[in-house]
DNA sequence: GAGTGGTCTAGACCACGAA
DNA sequence: TCGTGGTCTAGACCACTCC
């Protein structure tokens, strides 16, 4: 290519800066399907000569899709679309009596047909916190911590508290509770959950929760927080979940 | 390769890079309490000198906590530490009948005591998209799009789709539906609604969004789709919404 | 006017992945 | 090995806020 000495500077419309024009090109190429699901992007080189502009420019406007959770970037290799896979998690019906009076886990309503598991596994018992005490109306509780996986990948961690002077010695504080889970071993105690409230909340991930998940950048997390009633309105678990929230969407059914 | 009398060599992989230390360390100030809401963080000056690095660096462990949402950039003054005044958002009770059957507004459930307002009104009639006219099971809706505004700062856009056949010549197509709002008039119409879907993703927003919600960085959206269903399972409204995550905080009861 | 964040250039070295 | 993204430096000019 030939030198010019004297090199036009084009004129830039300022409008909105360089980098935000190229991102929003690359985005609307992929909200519209010109690229799919797990193309390859134009990477920094590409962008810097398409646009004759300097690497940082290039990583600004990458960087903007990576931030929106459009687009990943996989070191040596590119950057490349992302992809919306859900769990329908249903909110009512999977914690119907029906699930886990029959001994089944909670989960099988959530991923019918696919492969979860419980990760890892974390049990203690310790004074309860300060909100936790508030929600549970109790000074000690047995703490069970887990991450579920579907189809390998991370996709939920969970903390759940149980007052202690309740669950102490069931198979609540054991690694496996048995069949139907922890509502079941809660029933067999006398404390049949009856009612059930959620918080739902979403945020960007925390450091510890963006790698117990295996968060890519531009993933909010959904937070519930839920609190299982038994009758009298004693509460006898609280449940402090975190979600990809690129790999699920919730269902809640009510009445008027 | 000559032996260098110098140091262990660091093993394998460093610890995190610079500016992700910076960050961790501004994010435990945050979250620990020792920088409040509103505070103001270091600048990029003051940590290029507190640190001794190049100003992109500090603007990188600056962009870290922006994007988590954390903080907020505001020209020429600094960057400070983000607010979280939710909203409770009661998934059921908000729409009961007793609501709109007086003559209420849903909105008055959930702002108790404060201040809150439509601020944008958008009507049309039209051909109902794929999805709309499979979840309404017809080919002509009228859309009612707005935007909700709460403490004068917009907290969530709504679009609402009604079947044309149903709700043609109703207030439902005017800009003010009089009181109890679409219920009260559905329930005029002879299509009271008697149960409800909701689906609850989480995403960051799309351009459109961060304009109409006015979003700072790293603030996700929490994106609801809703079906009203009157007797006999015939749907009568869609209502699609965007609401500012640091907004809200969604409640939903049930039992098991 | 001084200080702040917003954008941009032009280099550098590194770790990693694919061929 | 070579191209990719990841990190970092050392400058520059600009628009904006606050005083």
């Amino acid at each position: 290519m030939t030198e010019s000495p004297v090199p036009p500077p084009p004129p830039m419309h300022h409008d909105s800066p360089i980098y935000r024009r190229i991102a929003d090109r690359l985005r609307d190429q992929i909200l519209s399907g010109a690229l799919d699901d797990g193309d390859r992007l134009p990477g920094e080189n590409a962008l810097m000569a398409e646009y004759g502009i300097a690497r940082a420019t290039a990583r600004q406007a990458l960087a903007v899709l990576i931030n929106e959770g459009l687009a990943v970037p996989r070191r040596g290799s590119g950057v490349y679309v992302r992809l919306f896979r859900p769990i329908r998690r249903h909110g009512s019906r999977r914690l119907s009596r029906e699930q886990w009076g029959r001994g089944r886990a909670i989960w099988d309503s959530d991923t019918p047909g696919r492969a979860y598991a419980v990760d890892e596994v974390d049990l203690r018992r310790e004074p309860a916190s300060t909100p936790v005490s508030r929600a549970l109306r109790c000074d000690d509780v047995w703490v069970r911590h887990r991450r579920y996986s579907v189809d390998g990948r991370p996709v939920q961690v969970a903390t759940s508290y149980f007052p202690a002077d309740i669950v102490e010695g069931s198979a609540i504080t054991l690694p496996d509770p048995g069949p139907g889970g922890v509502y079941a071993r809660l029933d067999d105690l006398g404390y049949p959950p009856v009612h059930f409230t959620e918080e739902v909340r979403a945020r960007m991930p925390q450091p510890r929760e963006t790698a117990s998940l295996d968060l890519p950048a531009g993933t909010p997390v959904i937070v519930i927080s839920r609190i299982a009633f038994a009758a009298g309105g004693v509460p006898v678990e609280l449940n402090e979940m975190a979600l990809d929230s690129a790999s699920y969407v919730l269902q809640y059914d009510f009445d008027a």
